[in-house]
DNA sequence: CTGTTAGCGCTTTCAG
DNA sequence: CTGAAAGCGCTAACAG
C-alpha cells in the first residue's frame, strides 16, 4: 500500500493524495475527505524516509543526553519525566524523538553530521557540557537546539529550566518563616547554571530578609551524596553553626541529614534541612525531606514548543530562556510551622 | 556533499562508493581505502532516509515504553540504565534508537503502522501490557520484538530479564543463613512475570531449606509503597509473626521498614527485611536496605544483541528468554552475620 | 572488481 | 483545484 495505490483507488493523482494528507489548502474539501477516509480505511501511512527525502524535513527531534556527565547522584533525577513530556508533546505535533549516540570528543563534526544524516528538525540537550568542541560545533549551526537546565548560546538556541533563583529564595523564605535566622547552604558545582542560580537565590533572599550573609555558611558541594555529608559536618563544626541548611540537591540533602544524625543532632529540631529536586527518596527517608519539586514533564513539553518556535523564527534572535515555576513540598525536615 | 560528489572526487562511480562505505567484499582494498579516507576528510556521511528508502532497512530500533503502566512506584526503576545500555550497544552496531509514541487502544494497527512507517529493524518493549490489541497485532508481525521483564509471544519475539526466581531464592537463603526460620514475603502483582517468578523463587527456597510454607506469610502487594506498609502491618499482626520478610520491590520494602518502625519494631532485630531492585533510596534510608540489584544496563545491551539474532533467525523458532544474573547487596536491614 | 541503470515512495514545481 | 514530471540521495541488480 503506497501512495500510488491509494491514488488509483481514490481516482486522483499521487500529488493530490499528498496534498490532501498534508493538509494543503489547494485541495477541495470533498476530495480531501474522500482521500482521508480511504487512507484510514486501508491503513495507509506515508513512508517516513520517502517523505523526508523529498521534503527535506524529517519531523524528527534528536535527544542529546550524556550519561557520563555529572548529575544529581546515581541518576539524572529527571530523564524519565522529561521524556514523558517530550514524547507526548512531540507526538501531538506529529514529530518523533530519536536518541542520539554520544560522539567522541575528537570527532568535532560528529553531532553536526548526525543532524544532517537524519535530517533532524531540532535537538534537545540535557546533561551535556556545552563547551566541548562537538557540542559547540552543533550550536553554531542553524539547527534549532534547546538546552534543559543548560544555558546555550548560538544562532538558533534556547534554554528551558526551572526558575532556580526564585525557588531557592522560596526555600530560604520558608526556613525564615519557621523562625530560622542562621541559614546556611550547600551548593552544587557553580559552573552549572542551576547550581549558580540556586546560590544566587539563596543570597538574594538573605538580603531581602536582612539576614547577614556569612561566607562560612556557603559550602561547596557537587550534587553527590558524599559532598552533602562533608558539607554538613563542616557547618556543624562551626563556632556558630547554622540552625537551618538549604541544600541545593536532594542526594546531598539526604546525606546531610544522615550526617547530622550521626553527630547526635536531631533533624529538624537541632538543624532544619530543605533540599532541591524532590527525588523519590525524599519521601522515603525519615524524617521526610522538605524540598523543591520541579515540573520535569513540563520541561519536555516546553522544549517541544520552543523548538518549533525556534524553527520558525529568524536565526538572528538572541537566545531565549524559559523559566518554569517550581513547588515547595513541605515534609518534616524543616520543622513545624511556628505560627500555628 | 552527496555520494555523487564523493564519487566524482575519488574518480569512481557512486555504486563503488556505496560498496566501499558499506563494507562490501567486492571492492579492492586500495579503492576502498582511498574512498574511506576521502569520505572522512570531506566529512561525508550518507543520508539516512535515502539509504533506508533504497535498502529497505533503517538501522532503527523502536522503543515502546508505556508510562502509564504499573511499575515500581513513582518511576520505572530502570528506564535510565536500560537506555544507556541500549544506546551504547546499538550505536556500536551502527543502529539508532527511536522512541515510539503510545497509540490509543482503539487504534489496533497503530504500532504495526509505526513500524512500517519508520521501516524499523526491531522493537524493544518495556512496561507495556502485551495483551492489548495494539501490542498483540505488532507481536503477530515478523518484526523482531524483545520484551524487557515481559514474557512475549509471537513469530519473532524474545524476552530479556533478570533471573528473578534464583534471585528471590538467594534473598531467602541469605535470611536463612542469618538464622531466620519464619520468613514471609510481600509479592508484586502476580500477573507480571517478574513478580510471579520472585514468588516462585521464594517458595522453592523455603522448600529446599525444609522450611514450612505458610499461606498467611505470602501477602499480596502491587510494587507501590502503600502495599508495603499494609503488608508489613498484616504480617506483624499475625499470631506468629515472621522474623524476616522478603519484599519483592524496594519501594514496598522501604515502606514496610517504616511500618515496622512505626509499630515499635526495630529493623533488623525484630524483623529483618530484604528488598528487590536496589533503587537509589535503598542506600539512603536508615537502616540501609539489603536488596537484589539487577544489571539494567545489561538488559539494554542484551536486548540489542537478541534483536539482531532475531532478525537473522527464521521466524519459526519458538520465543526465547534470556535470564540475566543478579547481585545481592547486603546492607543493614537484614542484620549481621551470625557466623562471625 | 567496477560502472550503468533502475528504482525506493514521496513531495514539489510547473502547467493547465 | 488537479495532473505530469522531475527529482530527493542512495542501493541493488545486471552487465561487463
Amino acid at each position: 500500500m503506497d501512495i500510488d495505490e491509494l491514488a488509483r483507488r481514490s481516482g486522483v493523482s499521487a500529488a493530490t493524495v499528498s496534498r490532501a494528507l498534508n493538509g494543503r489548502p489547494e485541495v477541495s474539501a470533498a476530495t480531501r475527505a474522500r482521500i482521508v477516509a480511504l487512507a484510514a480505511e486501508l491503513g495507509y501511512s506515508p513512508n517516513a524516509s520517502a517523505r523526508t527525502l523529498a521534503s527535506r524535513r524529517s519531523g524528527l527531534i534528536g535527544l542529546l543526553w550524556d550519561t557520563d556527565y555529572r548529575s544529581g547522584g546515581r541518576q539524572h533525577p529527571f530523564l524519565q519525566e522529561v521524556l514523558i513530556g517530550l514524547k507526548a508533546a512531540l507526538s501531538d505535533r506529529g514529530q518523533g524523538l530519536i536518541l542520539l549516540p554520544i560522539v567522541p570528543p575528537d570527532d568535532e563534526a560528529g553531532y553536526v553530521r548526525l543532524a544532517r544524516q537524519y535530517t533532524l528538525d531540532g535537538i534537545v540537550m540535557m546533561g551535556v557540557d556545552q563547551h566541548t568542541p562537538q557540542v559547540r560545533a552543533l550550536l553554531a549551526t542553524p539547527v534549532p537546539c534547546v538546552g534543559l537546565d543548560l544555558a546555550l548560546d548560538g544562532p538558533r538556541t534556547a534554554s528551558v529550566g526551572s526558575d532556580n533563583r526564585s525557588a531557592a529564595a522560596t526555600a530560604v523564605a520558608h526556613l525564615h518563616a519557621r523562625g530560622h535566622r542562621r541559614i546556611a547552604t550547600i551548593t552544587g558545582p557553580l559552573d552549572l547554571w542551576p547550581a549558580a542560580e540556586r546560590l544566587a537565590g539563596y543570597r538574594a533572599e538573605l538580603a531581602r530578609r536582612r539576614l547577614r550573609r556569612r561566607p562560612e555558611y556557603e559550602v561547596a558541594g557537587d550534587f553527590f551524596a558524599a559532598s552533602g555529608t562533608a558539607g554538613m559536618r563542616r557547618l556543624l563544626d562551626l563556632p556558630t553553626p547554622p540552625t537551618a541548611v538549604f541544600v541545593a540537591g536532594d542526594a546531598m540533602a539526604i546525606a546531610a541529614m544522615r550526617a547530622a544524625a550521626d553527630t547526635g543532632r536531631t533533624v529538624p529540631d537541632d538543624v532544619a534541612v530543605v533540599g532541591f529536586d524532590d527525588i523519590d527518596a525524599a519521601a522515603m527517608v525519615h524524617p521526610g525531606l522538605t524540598t523543591i519539586a520541579q515540573d520535569y514533564r513540563r520541561f519536555g513539553t516546553t522544549a517541544a514548543r520552543v523548538l518549533a518556535e525556534l524553527a520558525a523564527a529568524p536565526s538572528t534572535e538572541p537566545p531565549r530562556s524559559v523559566l518554569l515555576p517550581t513547588r515547595l513540598v513541605v515534609r518534616e525536615s524543616s520543622g513545624t510551622d511556628d505560627s500555628t
